[in-house]
Parts: C-alpha cells; structure tokens; sequence
RNA sequence: GCGAAAGUGGCGGAAUUGGCAGACGCGCUGGACUUAGGAUCCAGUGGCCCAAAGCCGUGCGGGUUCGAGUCCCGCCUUUCGCACCA
C-alpha cells in the first residue's frame, strides 16, 4: 500500500541523515557506512586476484556456474538474484575447502544488438562491448567475484571459431545437414522471422502479412541422440523434476508401430504409424498430411484436382497456429486403401491436421477411439466402429455416440477384432504386432516428438556457418585452416532486405577450396544456442587458439558441479547442450556425457505495476503515481489505479535498479534482502519496506562489533555476571542449522538462523556480559557464517577485529555436537492431543524423569483429574501425550 | 483438454521421519531517546474475549491416528508447462 512511497519520495531521503550517526559518534563509535567499506573491499579482491583458479592445481575442484547472460544492458533487482544466489554458493563451498571456479562470460550474439544499430546506427559490436562494460561494473558493484581471467564473449571470433570448428565435426560425422523447411518469411523486409517476431500473423516490424515459405537451411541430427537424451535423464538425480520432465514431454517419445496400407492406385502401400495397433480393426479411412510426397500421385486423375491443390497451397501457407485455429478441414484424394486386418476398402482423406513431421506424415483414422478422427469422420460423414470396450460393458452404438470412446483402463478388451477378440489392451497390441510383423506388414517402432535443430538464421549477428557453395564440387565445407570466417564489420544496417551479409560481395564471393574456382559462401549465420550449448567447456581454457578445450582438464572440471539459471531454459539451451556433450563424447573429447551434474532454476522476482483502467489499462509510470487514502492514483486525472504483480520489466514501469538501493543501504543490504525474501526457487515479490529488516540486520551485526572492539579497549576487569554459555551453545547450533541448509539452499531461513544468533550475542551483551575471548569467539562466526551474504561487512569487521587474511580464505566453522546440548528440556504435554502444559527436565531427558515431572505438574494434573489415564505417549526430547477417559 | 506445482496471520515466509502451528523479518500498536522522526532502541502483535480461563484456527468436505499444515479419498482456487504429435 505504502510500496511507491520509497519510489517516490526517495531523493529527499536517499542520503544517510548526518543526525543518524549522533548517538554513535556521541560515544566515539564508527557508524556502519557502506558505501566506503564495499568499494574498499571490492578492490582488494580484484587486486589480490582471489577469484582466479590455476586450473592445473591439485584439490577438490568445484566447478560453479551461472548461466552465461545475454548482455543487454543494464541489470536490475531481479537479474541480482541468480548471481547473488551463486555468489553466496561459491564463498561457501570455498571456505569449506572446495577449490571452487566460478568464470562468467557474455552470450554476446543476437537480435537485439541488430536492432538497436538498426534503430540508433551503433554498430552491433559497440552496442554489445558497451552493454558488457555496464554490466561488469554492475557486478563488481554486487560483490560478486568471478574469476575475469576466464571471461569470454561469444562474438568474438576467438570464440566463435570454434563454433565453425564444432559444425565441421558435426558435418563430417553426418550431424549436419541442409534440408528445406518452412520458415515465417516476411515478404516485405525480405527476411526469416522467428516465431516471436510474429505477432497475429503479422510482421512486428513493418507489419506485413507473414507467410510461411520454405527454405534451404541447415539443421543439426538432434533425432539421432532422442533416445539417449530421454534415457539419460533418469541418471541426473540433482535436477528439478520439473525439468526433466519437461525435457521429456518435449522430446516425446512414444511406442507404437509402422504399419503399411496397400493403395491400389499408387502401386506401392502407405506407410503410417500409430501407437495402438490393436485398434486396427476400427480403422474405417486414413488421413495423409497435404504436403504428403504421395498426394500428387493420389489425386492425379481427380475431377477436383485443381480445387484440391488450390486448398492443399492454402494449407501450406498458413502458420501452423492458423493452421490449428481453422479447424479440421479434408478433402477426398479419390482412392483408396485396403485394411490389412478387415480387407475393406478404406477411403484415403487428405487433413489439415496431419502433421507431416511427426510420424510418416499419413495416420490410420481410428474414429471410434480417438477424437480426432471422430471430429473429422462425423464432419465428413465418415462410418465409425468401436473395438475395444472397458471389461464386461457394452459398446455404445456409433450413432449415439458424442465424442470418441477413449478407453485407457489397462484391462479394457477388444472386440470384433478377429484373433486379438477378447484380449486386453496390452496383450491384444503384442499379438497384433506379431501378426503384423509375420505377415511383412509393419514392425514395432519407436517415434519421437522431437524434431532435427534448425540452426540457420538469415542474421549479421552471429557465428558465420563454415561452408562454400562451389558450381563444380557443391556444399564445401571451409577447411580448418581458414578459420575462422569472420564477420566484416563495415557492413549497413538498413533493417530492409534482409541480411546485410548477404550483400556484402566481399564476403560472399570467394574461391573452392577444393578446385579454386569463383564461388559463394554462406551467408547464414548460427542459432546462438549453438555459442551456449559448450561454453561451459571453453572456460576452462579460455584463450586457447590451437584447439576448443584441453581434454584432459575439462575433463577434471566437468561436468559442471552447480549449475544456476533461469526455467525459461528448462528446454532448449539445456536440451541442446545435453546433446552437443553427447556428440562431444562420441567424438573422443569428453569423457562424460552430461554436463551438468545439479541443476537449480531460480524463481523470478515480481513487483507491482499500475495499470489505469481508463486509459487502455496501459501501464503507468511510476512517477504518475500516487497514493491517496491508501490507493494508488494517477497524478493529474486521480484516477484510481489498479496495481498488477508481475516480473520486473521496462513496459511495466516496476524495474527496481540496483544503483539507488545500493548507495542508500549497501550492497549487502540488497544481497541480504534478496536472499532472505523467499525460498530461492520460488517466485518472490520484492518490497521496498522489507529491504529495512536487512539493513537494520546489518547494522545490528556492526554495532556488535563496535562494543566488542570497545570493550576489548576498555580491559573491563571484574567477575563475569552473566555465563556465555547460552550464546556459545546457540552459536554452536547455528554452525549446525546453517552448514545443513546451506547445501539444501534454504539460503532464507540461513538468515533468519544468523538473526537468532545476532539476537543471541546481543542479549549476552544487553544482559552485562563482558568476556571479550568468548564473544569474540561467537562474533567472529556469526561474521564467517554471514559473508557468503554479506562479503563487505564480513570483511571489514573481521579485519577490524585484527585478522590479517582475507575472512574469504577462513575456513569454514564446524559445530561441537557435545557444546549444542541443552541442559534442560522443555516436553510439552498434552491431554487427548491437546496441548495442556509443559515441564522442564535436565538434559537428556530420561522416560521415567519426564513422567515425574508430568505427575507433579499442576495444570496437566487439573485436566486427568476424575479420569483414567488409559494410554501414555513418550515421543523421546519432544512431547507427551495422556489419552483419558 | 493433458501434465506438474502450490494454497499457513495484514504481508514475505518458518515448521527432518506425523509430535508445542506461525521461527525470522516487514507492517501495525504502545513506549524510550529526541526541536523532529520516515533513524535507533525496548515491549506487544493469529482470531473470538475488557482480561483470565477457555474455545476456534494451516483453501473446502470426509477419513486414518493417541496426535494431521504434514498421510489417504473427493472437491475448489491459483500459477506454470504442453497442446491436433496419431
């Protein structure tokens, strides 16, 4: 309600008040002031190098990764969260001895950086180095520590030419091919459009009508690898279940079988294939995609024929969203087909909604059993025949029946299906299969959902693919020599007439490798997910120009330990990398076949937009808002507004930028806050009032510092009043919770762990307790436990406490199991399951002490009292529970 | 339509194997220090009730159990993914 105040009001308040500090500097106290603290310590980390790894040096090695970013410009809040999160994990698993690599690098291709020098004249390149600067800088600002001396950037060409290194291998062992397929074309800016560049069927650029063309593009033989990268996922037991099962349903595979249907008219049969064999019985007529090879042949000597044709080119030219929106539509070929099981002739349909690349592009339609077929056959007036039925029922007749007779249960049975009459579903396919296969007819086959990666993209901005086009030898692959291909970078940008390369007679025309004659080169570029799906490896020996990796380092580096990233992810960039590593390891390259041993996706951080109701609901401008009465209204109109959740973004006006936060409270406030808001995978909605919990969290853990610093000067003598013990034992219990939760990344309620601690040193002290060894003692590792989150005022209070070395390389602390013990236990006790009392007894607490203490106490007697206790409950240390009558 | 996940105070959220629901924090209320407070510190804060005692309380309805936020059955809601894949 009050959440736009900060906004709003923020630069009357943004500079720390100089009265704040009164009360500290009344007593001669430093007061926690990040701003010079953080910059000090960020420079001492780039200056010390701490995060760069000699890859060849002995240890446990752990490898952690964030997802390399697409760099376009500046970050904020919400961006901070995944490389706050892998921050704080790599200064953990470091101080618990790890020698831990955490390299970060630019995914540095890609349609924006064309864009904007369409649309402002920078050159691509400026564009992205510039972008790459802010984003560094913010970084540094954050804390994080990334070992530089590893970055990499996908655009240039010492990178990208392994990428032309990689197609080549893949050329050679058959993995990459040029084969057509239909692309969204926008017939006015002469270029391919990638599916979210089309909006309503329409071009978002110029707004033309886009239509689909087909083209000569590369792809990669992903469907070669769809089994081993569905069985493989079963062996990645530290990834989300989400996404494996995601990469599941997207790769799709089914079981079934290829059937052949003799044709009469086309002198050979057709092919189709379905998974419920045992159906085939109820197959009254097929359906063939409109691009089926087959079609022109079937419809030859059809009176309709130029009708047909003239709606199979419709068919064609839609999207396949039009496609589906049209509804079912057919068309008659004229022929027929022979069921090999029935003998009948079946008429053969054309359909819109048979896809010709999933399967052989032509089903058998089983109507009385699948919806749509039924839709199809009851719109074409097609015959319907039920075979099979749930045990014991009835089939219903065909022309009662209102939807398909979809029946799943295992134990359904066929009917008037000759020999397989009377089977269950599992048994009725087997037999049928092996019918099918005896008689020559079909065999057992399994198809995949997943469909060959096409990597062409008619773009400047990306890798150049390796290849000539020579008038005598054909597809000539550039040879290893004559890489890398570069980009010329003096090329227009007009945004018209597609791509720049293209144009460009200095990069096109070139000569044959192979006879030296005049030829062409390619001048399609590469589906950046190609950069993405190895860069993992190519940290690990960066600037090597002689070859992609060293084998024998990556593979003791890989797979990567942690892996960090964003679910929109989940599919692609995951899925591709899975099989690039997989051609990798069949090469001879790598030794593992999966890159990435734990996955963790990391929720998104939301914030409330406005939108006002009277104009369009467009989204409002934050500095267009106000709150009157608690609601939010728009400046001027006063309109009341209606306020929206969602993900960070520029059109909604809820983007929270780190700088403002950052010099107000400290990037340790933003990386405490962030952290402590919600469990990291979990969608969390930012607050700008919550940040104060952090900050004032902070300030707590400085202050503390500030009297052990004073009373360590004060020499303050006398008898202790009070016992530390209380505090060492809760510091001992949190070196326990916090190590556990560490590694399960309950990275919230590790702070809220180190609050209870903070709050526990600061009752020792409020209580008059002075034994400075012992509180130091307990400070200290609060301040270790605290730095993944908190590396700066870490830092500056471990060395103001007189450590030399960096609290970084400090090892991490471990709890004394004997110190965690309580002396005294608390058991609650409850009458009939509920809670009546407790009593306290001395630690450990022993079954018959327990009872005594409950037979003594007063309150618990009062609830049995006239009753007969008829069972007792003892749960060991916890509860006790007395059943009464 | 299919698949998955999640529903706990005013808010974010906590609660190993079923065992004291609401840790920690925000906000709010009261107080302290103050010319001032949107700084800092202290106390209180699930609901009903003046208070205590007590009762109620983890989306809804059943069930299992001495005992259910947690397990089982049936609903409802929200979010996400896939969506003519034969």
């Amino acid at each position: 309600m009050l959440r736009i105040r900060y906004s709003v009001l923020s630069t009357q308040y943004s500079a720390l008040s100089t009265q704040h500090s009164l009360r500290y500097t009344s007593r001669s106290v430093m007061q926690y002031d990040p701003r010079d603290i953080e910059s000090k310590w960020q420079q001492r980390w780039a200056e010390e190098r701490v995060a760069e790894v000699d890859v060849t040096a002995p240890g446990d090695k752990f490898y952690m990764l964030n997802m390399f970013p697409y760099p376009s410009g500046d970050l904020h809040v919400g961006h901070g969260r995944n490389y706050i999160l892998g921050d704080a994990l790599y200064r953990f698993f470091r101080m618990q001895g790890r020698v831990a690599l955490n390299p970060m690098g630019w995914d540095a291709f890609g349609l924006p950086a064309e864009n904007a020098a369409i649309k402002r004249g920078i050159h691509p390149r400026e564009w992205t180095v510039g972008n790459i600067g802010r984003m560094k800088a913010q970084f540094k600002r954050w804390g994080i520590l990334y070992d530089w001396s590893k970055e990499l950037a996908s655009c240039n060409p010492d990178y990208y030419r392994w990428n032309q290194w990689l197609f080549l291998m893949l050329y050679k062992r058959g993995l990459a091919y040029r084969g057509k397929a239909p692309v969204n074309w926008c017939p006015s800016d002469h270029t391919v459009l990638a599916n979210e560049q089309v909006v309503d069927g329409r071009c978002e650029r110029c707004g033309s009508e886009v239509v689909q063309k087909e083209l000569e593009q590369w792809f990669f033989k992903i469907t070669d690898y769809a089994d081993r990268l569905d069985e493989s996922l079963d062996g990645l037991e530290e990834w989300p279940e989400k996404v494996k099962l995601m990469q599941r349903n997207w790769i799709g595979r089914s079981v079934g079988a290829d059937v052949d249907f003799e044709v009469p008219a086309l002198g050979k049969p057709l092919r189709i294939f379905t998974t419920r064999p045992d159906t085939i019985y109820g197959a009254t007529f097929m359906v063939m995609a409109p691009e089926h090879p087959a079609v022109a042949t079937l419809i030859a000597d059809n009176p309709q024929r130029s009708e047909i044709e003239a709606w199979i080119e419709g068919v064609k030219n839609q999207s396949a969203l039009e496609r589906q929106e049209a509804g079912k539509e057919g068309r008659f070929t004229g022929r027929t087909a022979i069921n090999p099981f029935t003998n009948e002739h079946i008429p053969i349909w054309l359909g819109n909604f048979v896809l010709m690349q999933y399967g052989t592009g032509a089903i058998m339609a089983v109507p009385g059993h699948d919806q749509r077929d039924f839709e199809f056959a009851r719109q074409y007036g097609l015959s319907i025949r039920v075979v099979v039925t749930p045990q014991g029922e009835r089939a219903p007749a065909p022309a009662d029946m209102a939807e398909a007779f979809v029946v799943k249960d295992e134990s359904a049975v066929s009917v008037e299906s000759g020999s397989i009459s009377g089977l269950a579903t599992p048994k009725a396919i087997e037999k049928i299969l092996d019918e099918i296969e005896q008689r020559g007819i079909g065999r057992k086959m399994v198809r995949y959902r997943l469909r060959d990666w096409l990597i062409s993209r008619q773009r400047y901005w990306g890798t150049p693919i390796p290849i000539i086009y020579c008038d005598h030898c054909g597809i000539v692959p550039v040879p290893d020599s004559q890489l890398p291909v570069t980009l010329p970078l003096d090329v227009p940008f007009t945004g018209r007439e597609g791509n720049p390369l293209a144009k460009d007679p200095r990069f096109v025309n070139t000569t044959c490798p192979r006879c030296g004659a005049a030829a062409r080169r390619e001048t399609d570029t590469m589906d950046t997910f190609v950069d993405s799906s190895w860069y993992y490896c190519r940290f690990i020996t960066p600037h090597d120009d002689r070859k992609i990796f060293d084998s024998y380092l990556v593979n003791r580096w890989l797979p990567v330990d942690q892996y960090i990233g964003g679910i929109e992810h989940a599919i692609l960039h995951l899925l591709y990398a899975r099989f690039i590593t997989k051609t990798l390891f069949d090469m001879g390259l790598v030794e593992f076949e999966e890159p990435f041993t734990r996955l963790f996706n990391q929720g998104v951080i939301t914030k409330e937009g406005y939108r006002d109701p009277n104009d369009n609901f467009s989204w409002v401008p934050l500095g267009e808002v106000e709150l009157r009465g608690g609601k939010p209204v728009r400046k001027g109109s006063g309109a009341e507004l209606m306020a929206e959740v969602g993900k960070m973004s520029k059109s909604r006006f809820n983007v929270v930028p780190p700088d403002e936060l950052i010099e107000r409270y400290g990037a340790d406030t933003e990386r405490v806050y962030t952290l402590f808001i919600a469990p990291p995978d979990q969608e969390a909605a930012w607050s700008d009032e919550g940040v104060i919990g952090a900050w004032r969290f902070l300030g707590r853990v400085w202050n503390l510092g500030q009297e052990l610093l004073e009373m360590r000067n004060a020499h303050q003598a006398g008898a202790a009043t009070v016992s530390p013990d209380r505090m060492i034992r809760k510091m001992h219990q949190t070196i326990d919770a916090v190590t556990a939760r560490m590694h399960r990344f309950q990275f919230n309620t590790v702070i809220s762990a180190l609050m209870e601690l903070s709050n526990s040193i600061g009752d020792y002290v409020s209580a008059g307790g002075h034994d400075t060894v012992r509180m130091t003692e307990a400070y200290s590792t609060l301040l270790k436990l605290l730095h993944p989150f908190a590396p700066h005022i870490t830092e500056e209070m471990w060395s103001l406490l007189g450590n030399r070395e960096l609290i970084l390389v400090s090892s991490w602390p471990v709890a004394d199991l004997a110190l965690m013990q309580e002396d005294a236990v608390t058991i609650a006790v409850q009458v009939n399951g509920k809670l009546r009392g407790q009593v306290e007894v001395p630690a450990p607490p022993v079954e018959e002490a327990v009872f005594a203490a409950v037979g003594s106490n007063d309150k618990v007697q009062q609830w049995i009292s006239g009753k007969q206790v008829v069972k007792k409950i003892y749960v060991p240390g916890k509860l006790v529970n007395l059943v009464v009558k």
